[in-house]
DNA sequence: GCCGTTTTCGGCCCGACTGTTTTCAGTCG
């Protein structure tokens, strides 16, 4: 039983305590809390629990300690078997339905005793929801509106999907000359993984009046690609986008432009502590302003910028990316925030294909890509030769494209150079697809799975452990397989990959294809506190495909890379060096362990 | 259920919006 395991089977109990009769909000929240406390814990759980060592985590009480400790030496936590037990599936169910929370489930519920959500669908047009005490007729257009829109729609979507819609609206109100700021916020401007819905915030000058807000609201509402409107005031509209995703957009004026930008990019969890923090220090803050308390009465601290809040509040700007509550706010509080790495940082290719395997573009076309992108190198990886279905390169096609990378390279002399690296299987028992003394003439080696996904964890983690020890090892790729709202990775112990690879000095790669983003911010973060190094890969298979390394930025900064801690952010020398250091010193090691 | 630089009890972030109600409960972010 491991920490994401436990803490899942926390989050669960949280979620049927919702729906408890006389439930506890608070009591409710320490679990969730606690799950999260789980999560970010560093080490093997199993360990920790024998040594005793949770004692003193915040948000672990001695409740909680005590259901994490059953939980793993027991294999179940007894509250939640009961709680399981004395919950009607449908409950749940009806939580993901929107405008519907634990109140009106247990009273519609009580009521009707529906079976499924067809049943309560059915219940609705029957007109039976209406006439329970509290609902009425919008209610019960609002639900079956609701269960309508589950029917249609995902209840997430990726990244990529979310910020091409949100951008192309953004770029839309952009050209209005009332609207004087305007952000992205939300999950989106956090740079989740995927996102529900989006928001977005727009200002007007303070002496505006309606006329202008109604303009704003007019031009938002009548954008091409909206599926239906939901909602349309002077502050707020929402729309249902073609793709099915959700949308808010919000209007306010420029002076509560920071304040209200700052609420609706969130995260909850991150705003819980920052409001304690107010308040211990005489201050509260609302999606309005951030207000110093004195004698009863509220007084405005004047904020122009989302900075000046956390200046207030004596702390460092905190970047969107970071405002999850794993730690930002103690940090900022101690100035120990890591500059975070940008684009601009950024000065080459790490994984790309070319024709040679299941690339679209020849190599050439590749490079001619980067160089105007205003990289200057591109370490190009094909597929080795166990990965058939991708063309993988038998050795004498290794040896062609080493030919033809010379060839490049001497007429690119000066303004750019190509990488002779691949892209390796992970053979099923963990050697690689290539003998050594093939892999020790590329300019470094990045291995992967791509076959035999359904090993037990012991095996796959053992497998990838193997893959970590050759000293030919530059780079894991997309260490998970995760394919984002498709399919869930590989069954193994990251954690012990993490590990592993940064004792090792073997990078892991972001994968920046927006549906992996693999390894996940959340590792990436424990990677980096061991020295783990993480390059960006966009994994391109053409010269589009390489603008995917916007999407690993946002993970790195996530998992709050700087500069230093990804490889790719070295000039091409460097970087050579890098591998070269790497592999004479792992080279090294493996033949004192012989 | 957690937590404590006045506290071991009594708080726990905060306000908008909606719909059902005549003063508030539920939901959301």
């Amino acid at each position: 039983m491991d920490k994401a395991q436990v803490a899942s089977m926390l989050e669960e109990i949280a979620s049927l305590l919702a729906l408890k009769a006389d439930s506890n909000v608070f009591e409710q929240r320490a679990y969730e809390n606690a799950a999260r406390a789980l999560n970010s814990l560093d080490g093997d759980l199993t360990q920790l629990v024998e040594q005793k060592k949770l004692k003193g985590t915040p948000g672990l009480g001695a409740t909680l300690i005590k259901r994490v400790e059953e939980a793993v030496q027991e294999g179940h936590i007894a509250i939640l078997n009961e709680l399981r037990a004395n919950t009607p599936a449908v409950k749940l169910e009806m939580m993901r339905i929107p405008g519907v929370g634990p109140k009106k489930i247990n009273a519609m519920y009580d009521e009707l005793h529906p079976k499924s959500i067809a049943d309560l669908e059915q219940a609705c047009k029957d007109d039976k929801v209406a006439k329970i005490p509290g609902f009425g007729k919008k209610t019960q257009e609002k639900i079956l509106q609701g269960i309508a829109f589950l029917q249609q729609h995902a209840d997430r979507f990726r990244f990529d999907v979310a910020f091409t819609e949100a951008e192309r609206i953004r770029a839309a109100l952009a050209t209005l000359p009332e609207i004087v700021r305007l952000e992205v916020a939300g999950s989106l401007r956090r740079r989740r993984e995927t996102v529900k819905d989006i928001d977005m915030v727009v200002s007007v000058s303070d002496g505006a009046g309606q006329d202008e807000r109604e303009k704003i609201m007019t031009f938002f509402t009548s954008q091409p690609g909206i599926l239906s409107i939901t909602g349309k005031g002077l502050t707020k509209s929402s729309v249902v986008l073609a793709s099915g995703i959700a949308m808010d957009l919000r209007v306010v004026s420029d002076s509560q432009f920071p304040s209200t930008l700052h609420h609706f990019t969130g995260s909850r969890e991150h705003h819980i502590p920052l409001r304690r923090r107010a308040q211990n220090m005489g201050m509260t803050i609302n999606d309005y302003g951030l207000f110093k308390i004195s004698d009863g009465s509220e007084e405005l601290i004047p904020c122009h910028e989302e900075s000046d809040i956390y200046a207030a509040l004596n702390l460092e700007y905190i970047a969107p990316e970071l405002r999850e509550d794993t730690g930002e706010i103690e940090a900022a509080a101690q100035h120990k925030l890591p500059k975070l790495v940008e684009q601009s940082d950024m000065r080459g290719i790490l994984h790309a294909h070319s024709t040679y395997s299941d690339g679209q573009r020849t190599i050439r076309e590749m490079v001619d890509a980067c160089i105007e992108r205003g990289y200057s190198y591109l370490g190009l990886s094909d597929h080795s030769k166990a990965a058939a279905y991708a063309g993988g390169l038998s050795e004498d096609d290794v040896r062609r494209q080493w030919e033809e990378i010379d060839r490049l390279n001497a007429e690119l002399k000066g303004r750019f150079r190509i990488l002779k690296g691949i892209e390796c299987d992970i053979l099923k028992d963990g050697t690689l697809d290539f003998e050594n003394d093939l892999l020790a003439g590329f300019d470094f080696v990045i291995v992967s799975i791509h076959s035999n996904f359904n090993l037990t964890p012991e095996e796959q983690t053992r497998r990838m452990l193997r893959a970590i020890a050759n000293p030919y090892t530059s780079i894991i790729a997309h260490p998970t397989g995760r394919l984002l709202l498709g399919r869930a990775g590989y069954t193994l112990d990251m954690e012990a990959v993490v590990d592993a690879a940064a004792r090792e000095g073997v990078c892991i790669e972001i994968n920046a294809h927006p549906s992996r983003l693999d390894l996940d911010w959340r590792l990436v973060r424990k990677g980096r506190e061991k020295g783990l190094k993480v390059p960006i890969g966009p994994d391109a298979h053409t010269t589009e495909g390489l603008d995917d390394v916007f999407y690993g930025i946002g993970i790195a900064r996530k998992g709050w890379l700087s500069a230093e801690d990804v490889p790719n952010t070295l000039e091409a020398d460097e970087l050579l060096r890098f591998f070269q250091e790497q592999r004479e010193r792992r080279l090294k090691q493996s033949s004192v362990a012989h």
